[in-house]
DNA sequence: TCTGGGGTCCTAGGACCC
DNA sequence: TCTGGGGTCCTAGGACCC
């Protein structure tokens, strides 16, 4: 917190592939290019449980967008293309795309397989030419992987991602540092990182509805009601970030698996089965990275949405399915009243260490 | 309208140790 | 017989990100 001030004002990017997986799919596929397209969950005429996870802008002029019911969705355009998706194929993508802007920059930084931060400051002199590097960036992606992309140009990091969004498809903005204040001013307070629909409720209910409302309140009164989050919520809706491009580059913290019944279940039998099955994927996962673990974490959702975890640290770390399974079982018998419908379980171990990290301490 | 699956970080209370 | 303060670990839950 106390580094954001100091030295000279950076050139951050942030990279934002466009609808990136429906915009795959329709290179691939280009007879269905200019229709409606919903990457996600299988609909089943409605029925389907699960979510979207990219639509294209003719399947957003239905209403649909990420992250809602794919049900839903498919009552407000059941004439849209519905895919799956093949997560290999993006990956691959993803990989080469990662590739091209890693050349661009000294400080890279993806972040999932569609978005990066690149810090430019030491490979231009100026605004004017991290805007010459954008435009190479976004015409070496089209002309490589005939994808689009959106840019933000900024002091930093977070505001480089609000401006990515400002422009899409297809865009470019730029924030140079005298600009900050005024470009993030009159937008609301969800653009920013970190404040969900929750927050920003919350921040509703005191009168703050867009980033100049935050920035211009006493952090006091933040500090009062969200703690160290609220200095931080501040800072940021002033523009001050000192996050840098490539750090919290730390170890993985937790290995887990999911998964919802395609109907609500009070069948012990099934429950148990589909856990063991999660432990069999979360063990090959921490068997194949090297991992030990030493805490088991069960998480079982009900039909009406509560979701509860419930975990249990071992006296000893391990890699063995056979101890993953007793303690995942251990937690379903103590938890679970068979009164219930389970919608979801889930499987996840943290407190890791690596194998080749134990070695050295015997 | 009915909510996936992969994660990370933060908070807060209680246990336990010195 | 009553009771400090600091530190760390464990557990549960919640918000948020892509």
């Amino acid at each position: 917190m106390t580094d954001f001030c100091s030295g000279n004002p950076h050139i951050v990017l942030h990279v934002d592939m466009d609808h990136f997986f429906s915009a795959v799919e329709e290179r691939e596929h280009p007879q269905i290019k200019g229709h409606p397209v919903v990457v996600g969950a299988d609909p089943k005429r409605g029925t389907g449980r699960g979510v979207v996870k990219t639509c294209n802008y003719e399947a957003r002029e239905f209403g649909i967008h990420s992250g809602m019911p794919v049900s839903k969705a498919w009552r407000l355009c059941p004439d849209a293309i519905y895919v799956r998706g093949n997560y290999r194929l993006y990956k691959e993508v993803s990989k080469k795309i990662m590739t091209v802007l890693r050349g661009y920059a000294t400080e890279f930084q993806s972040w999932g397989l569609d978005e990066a931060f690149l810090d430019v400051t030491s490979d231009v002199h100026n605004f004017r030419e991290a805007v010459k590097l954008a435009e190479g960036i976004k015409h070496e992606i089209l002309w490589r992987e005939r994808l689009t992309c959106s840019i933000g140009i900024a002091p930093n990091k977070l505001v480089a991602k609000i401006a990515s969004d400002y422009r899409k498809p297809d865009g470019l903005t730029i924030v140079p540092e005298n600009a900050v204040a005024k470009f993030l001013a009159p937008l609301p307070v969800q653009r920013m990182l970190w404040i969900g629909e929750k927050t920003a409720m919350r921040l509703k209910k005191l009168g703050i509805r867009t980033i100049g409302d935050l920035a211009s309140v006493d952090v006091s009164l933040l500090t009062e009601r969200f703690g160290v989050l609220g200095v931080r919520f501040h800072q940021h809706a002033l523009g001050i970030s000192g996050a840098k491009v490539g750090g919290r580059k730390g170890r993985r913290k937790s290995i887990g698996h999911e998964s919802t019944f395609a109907t609500d279940t009070n069948n012990i039998s099934r429950i148990v089965q589909r856990l063991d099955d999660l432990c069999q994927r979360v063990h090959e996962r921490a068997t194949k990275q090297r991992l030990l673990f030493k805490t088991v974490t069960i998480k079982i959702r009900d039909q009406d949405f509560n979701t509860h975890t419930h975990s249990k640290t071992l006296p000893f770390f391990t890699n063995q399915l056979q101890d993953l399974q007793k303690a995942t079982r251990t937690l379903t018998r103590s938890r679970f009243q068979g009164d219930q419908r389970i919608r979801l379980v889930g499987v996840r171990v943290s407190n890791l260490k690596s194998i080749a990290g134990q070695r050295t301490l015997a």
